[in-house]
RNA sequence: GCGAAAGUGGCGGAACUGGCAGACGCACCAGACUUAGGAUCUGGCGGGGCAACCCAUGGGGGUUCGAGUCCCCCCUUUCGCACCA
């Protein structure tokens, strides 16, 4: 409707003029036309197939969820992505530029309740209308290679090496708790679980329950995850970060605390009444299965300080505890409840710190002591060992825990003031002292120790006397994939009475997930309710078996879709390795940084895993990595919910596909949040209407003087006009500007900037061209380089540009243009001159001046001469071309 | 609380290695062409002052001939992480 509307506009604004029609620069029209252009031909922007002789290079963007709508935030992804892969088309390279659609996930399911659609069909149809917008802004994706994730010719792979990851016992099954979403009627990975709340719904509480799950063994490659980080040069530093924190590896050691023999005796007893717990009897009736306590700590070196051990509410040893001893029993749930509510809130950090004294003791192995056995509604089950050793003279927790419930405090490392021991006294101040830097006291024979190196004998002695050993601990989980939902890939598996668990045999994949599915928000897996799909047979006995109904996290479509690209229709395997060897890894990926961690640890470890099924050669999957920034719009990103998005069609329809894109690059640089302007976009139509009005008038003339010349300094005359070498030094400086922009930083936005600084150049220089003072030939050459320059930013533009000019090579193959140092060099320099550092005057010198002569020209100059007249001259200070300061007295 | 990034005109942003602060664009103002146009072109546009000049990059110190840029302290915003033993 728009797009009506601004032509109507056109019409009665040109009125009956002729000329003043042909000058107005109309994209819709243009636009419309090499679209259509375009569309005819599917192979515009084909990779070459490997074996190429050119030079690769993979620029990918992520792959968008099918919602139906392109917004903002994918026309700036994809308009990085698309300027690169032009450039680097331009610059010699066989680029691959693919897209597809991560096209599982409950939007569909939701839209299948919302609108009785079935998921499949939105899910298709929104893929038609989106790639409709896509191809409007004019992205060059090779659509030969797309894919996309709901298709069985995709996701049977993934069924594939599910199979692979079973057979070598990566995949496996557990009961355990996992998180729940009652939104979303599914289990959510740790990861998706955002401050306790569903990362889809945040301010539903994800509850905790019990299942049987397939899980990935993501933890076996723990280690190697952490140490590929340091390779990733090519990566932002913070995401590297937040994968190492979610790795989260600490060093330390596992220590086996016996139980004593004998519980409680009175004095404690009397200690815990007066700390306020739970009044415990003696216990020496039940004694509990199993005679240690495992704990973990990273400082193995306190443990002289040790004064009580902490188990988590849900450790087994405390159920069994807690068995015969209602009380006990009783103060645990309560303590269980405060860390459940605590964690579902996302404020575990805040929890007030509770404990009950269990009436057991344990030993410490280092020194035979005594320690009381409590339960902490602050220790995790899921955590190292899910009990510790509490230390409160050298933790901040521990200290805060033992000053509340009145428990001992040991200082066994010596307390330091900025590399000083302190007195006695003044220890106190510095509780807890957590500090690694400084030695041992209090602990036996390892007195006098220095703290590192106490943990590493300390650990040594454990490991010896057999109650210990040194031991890494991750944070990092298994990956939970089963879902109990439709829209995603069934799990190939199947259940059989006689036989158990039994794969789906290759030869039976894809296992497909059937269509006509009701889909109810009722609990549990739809596909459970379709007995054609449940019943199948077992492979092994022949007898009945029944399916897995669960399907696979979508984050397993996208962990390896970047394979599936180099050989997209491949029915044979995945993808073959020899092609994948040419393309990988990924020269560069694109995308937002909310995929830091889960997207990105996935698809690394997946890349490993197929690595070590020998299907690729290549450790990593991405060399570098640009994270760009938000569209923003009055202040709040753009979202549906702010009530502040900007629709693309709307833009696109009112200003154009090249001013929309080229804005998105010319607003801010692109790893930094955009702050969405619709008259900025006004402005940047603006622009391109001027280059085009400038272009349609000079054009037609350069075309046919043109003859072939294809450099500039074959274009340029012997003795060019001041205005002809002003206007080469400017083209030249700009293709320098941005080539090497192009190679480092990625300033797009200063690169528009430098074109715009050109064409404000030429047009300011339209008197002197009208008075011939420009020859045709320089003006075509310049004509031409203007239109290459623009063509990575403005395709649609530069194509038009192109064809009028005359030029009827690809320009998608155009080479990009080279600078000239010597007409980029500036002849004459400005340079300021100040007197003690204040800006005085400036001056111009040749640019090859001496440094005597820039020094003379500066006190020559009269109001420098003026200024220093009377007073003495100390120092002049001369930066070779960029300032003279003269310091005087 | 810990960590990271950032703070520059009315707005988005430039200034890459310390060297003319405010490129480029928006908005605004004035003018031209025009019997209206959300078009195009020209000029102006950080603040103060008639001026020479002075003051300005979140605040305060420092290093330097010279600081938006480097160092120290503080403030604000955004984003991660957050009892991980």
């Amino acid at each position: 409707m728009a797009t009506t509307e601004n032509s109507e506009a056109v019409t009665q604004a040109a009125g009956g003029d002729a000329a003043l029609q042909d000058l107005r620069y109309n994209p819709a029209d243009i636009e419309a036309r090499w679209a259509e252009r375009w569309a005819e031909q599917p192979d515009l922007y084909a990779a070459e197939p490997y074996p190429s002789a050119k030079p690769k290079y993979y620029v990918l963007e992520m792959l968008p969820y099918p919602s139906g709508q392109l917004h903002m935030g994918h026309v700036r992804n994809y308009s990085i992505g698309d300027t690169l892969a032009r450039y680097m088309w331009m610059q010699g390279y066989n680029v691959l530029h693919p897209m597809g659609w991560d096209a599982f996930g409950l939007p569909a399911e939701n839209a299948a309740l919302k609108n009785n659609t079935p998921p499949r069909q939105w899910t298709l149809a929104n893929i038609v209308a989106m790639k409709r917008q896509m191809n409007r802004v004019g992205f060059s994706y090779d659509w030969r290679n797309e894919i996309t994730t709901c298709l069985p010719d995709y996701y049977r792979w993934n069924q594939w090496f599910f199979l692979r990851m079973f057979e070598r016992g990566l995949a496996y099954r557990k009961k355990s708790k996992v998180n729940w979403c009652p939104l979303c009627a599914t289990v959510l990975a740790n990861e998706q679980v955002v401050n306790g709340c569903c990362w889809r719904h945040d301010e539903q509480i994800v509850e905790q329950r019990d299942l049987e799950q397939w899980f990935l063994r993501i933890t076996r490659y723990a280690q190697e995850l952490l140490d590929g980080l340091a390779k990733l040069d090519g990566w932002p530093e913070k995401v590297r970060t937040m994968q190492r924190n979610w790795i989260g590896r600490s060093e330390g050691a596992e220590i086996d605390f016996a139980l004593a023999d004998e519980c409680t005796v009175p004095e404690d007893e009397e200690k815990a009444r007066r700390s306020g717990t739970a009044i415990l009897p003696a216990r020496d009736d039940v004694k509990p299965s199993g005679n240690k306590i495992a704990v973990f700590t990273t400082r193995v070196d306190t443990i002289y300080g040790a004064t009580s051990l902490q188990l988590a509410p849900e450790h087994p040893l405390v159920k069994q505890m807690a068995a015969g001893d209602p009380a006990l029993a009783e103060s645990v749930a309560a303590l269980l409840e405060q860390q459940r509510k605590a964690r579902e809130a996302g404020d575990v950090g805040a929890i007030e710190k509770h404990g009950v004294f269990t009436g057991y003791y344990a030993i410490n192995p280092f020194n035979g002591e005594r320690l009381p056995v409590w339960v902490g509604n602050y220790i995790l089950l899921d955590y190292g060992t899910g009990a510790i050793m509490s230390v409160p003279a050298h933790d901040d927790r521990d200290y805060e825990f033992a000053k509340k419930y009145g428990l001992e405090i040991k200082v066994v490392i010596l307390p330091r003031r900025g590399g000083e021991a302190v007195e006695n006294g003044e220890r106190d101040s510095l509780l807890p002292f957590t500090d690694e830097d400084s030695l041992l006291i209090n602990s036996g024979e390892f007195s006098g120790l220095g703290c590192q190196e106490a943990q590493h004998k300390m650990a040594a002695v454990a490991q010896e006397q057999g109650f210990g050993k040194p031991t890494v601990t991750f944070r990092l989980k298994d990956w939970g994939i089963s879902r109990q939902r439709y829209w995603g890939t069934p799990i190939p598996m199947l259940y059989c009475e006689k036989d158990g668990i039994v794969p789906v045999p290759d030869s039976e994949l894809p296992v497909l997930l059937p269509d006509n599915v009701e889909i109810t928000q009722q609990g549990g897996s739809p596909l459970g309710r379709i007995p054609a799909f449940v019943n199948a047979t077992c492979p092994k006995c022949g007898g009945p078996a029944r399916r897995e109904t669960d399907t696979m996290d979508t984050f397993v479509d996208s962990s390896w879709y970047f394979y599936r690209y180099t050989d997209a229709r491949n029915d044979k395997a995945p993808f073959a390795t020899d092609t994948v060897a040419y393309w990988f890894p990924i020269d560069q990926y694109i995308g937002g940084v909310e995929h830091a961690i889960l997207h990105l640890i996935y698809s690394r470890f997946w890349t490993r895993v197929m690595r070590d099924l020998g299907l690729i050669e290549n450790d990593e999957p991405v060399r570098r990595l640009f994270t760009q920034g938000m569209v923003i719009r009055n202040g709040a990103k753009m979202s549906k919910s702010k009530g502040n998005v900007v629709s693309p069609d709307e833009m696109i329809a009112r200003y154009g596909a090249d001013a929309t894109r080229m804005y998105s690059l010319f607003a801010a640089p692109p790893d930094r949040d955009l702050d969405w302007q619709e008259d900025g976009v006004a402005g940047v139509s603006r622009f391109l209407g001027r280059v085009y009005r400038f272009a349609i008038k000079h054009g037609s003339s350069a075309a046919t003087s043109e003859a072939g010349s294809k450099s500039t300094r074959a274009a340029a005359p012997a003795s060019p006009s001041p205005t002809t070498q002003a206007l080469l030094r400017k083209l030249h400086q700009t293709i320098r500007k941005i080539t090497e922009d192009f190679a480092g930083r990625w300033h797009f936005n200063t690169d528009i900037a430098a074109i715009m600084e050109l064409v404000n150049l030429l047009t300011a220089a339209e008197p002197q061209i009208a008075a011939g003072e420009v020859p045709d030939a320089v003006l075509a050459e310049i004509l031409r380089t203007l239109t290459l320059l623009l063509a990575p930013f403005a395709p649609y533009l530069a194509f038009e540009l192109w064809q009028h000019i005359g030029q009827t090579d690809n320009l998608l193959r155009a080479p990009w243009p080279k600078f000239d140092e010597a007409l980029a060099k500036e002849e004459q320099i400005e340079i300021p001159v100040q007197i003690n550092g204040k800006l005085r005057s400036v001056i111009c010198v040749d640019a090859d001046a001496t440094e005597e002569q820039i020094r003379d020209a500066a006190l020559a100059e009269p109001k420098i001469a003026a200024a220093i007249a009377e007073k003495e001259v100390a120092r002049v200070i001369l930066v070779p071309r960029k300032l003279v300061n003269i310091v005087v007295k």
